[in-house]
DNA sequence: GCTATTAGACCCC
DNA sequence: GGGGTCTAATAGC
């Protein structure tokens, strides 16, 4: 497994590529010195450049059916845009309202490719919403893509 | 299987 | 703002 590593404002993002896939990211708030670049790397450096707002990479994610139909999902949401919870589980059960609100939270929780799968553009009906590495992250790529600060 | 957990939403005070 | 309730997917047992 190769690593990357782009170093940002707030901390590090930490690239896993696997058989020329990538296949997670991490964010940590520690610096962390570059020690390699392999594919994606430089990507994800120009997004945090504010010169690129979509990603051309091969990345493999896995999971439940449930999982995959919230991912994709999530790749629509277009840079700088937000959508709530709430207006997710309508757009993908319909009818149903709100109701899914809370398991597509669980879901987005355990997104393995944060910023490349936009989990950053989800928030609550009345707040910021949580993040897995931290609501710290959420606001900054937020406040990156919409140049303000909304929380 | 069952139980506890949770990155939500809603209601009432 | 705090507390209770509904809710549904998941992780862990």
């Amino acid at each position: 497994m190769k690593m990357g590593i782009v170093t940002t404002d707030i901390g590090s993002v930490i690239l896993y590529v696997e058989e020329g896939y990538l296949v997670r990211i991490e964010l940590t708030e520690r610096a962390l010195l570059p020690v390699d670049l392999p594919p994606f790397t430089s990507q994800l450096v120009e997004y945090f450049q504010k010169e690129r707002t979509s990603f051309s990479l091969n990345f493999r994610m896995e999971g439940t059916d449930f999982q995959r139909k919230v991912w994709q999902t999530l790749m629509k949401i277009p840079y700088g845009s937000i959508v709530t919870y709430c207006g997710l589980s309508k757009e993908l059960f319909g009818s149903e309202g709100c109701r899914y609100a809370r398991a597509i939270g669980q879901v987005l929780k355990r997104n393995p490719l944060p910023i490349v799968v936009p989990c950053h553009r989800v928030v609550a009906k009345n707040g910021l919403g949580g993040f897995s590495s931290g609501t710290c992250w959420k606001k900054y790529l937020l406040s990156l893509e919409r140049g303000e600060n909304l929380f």
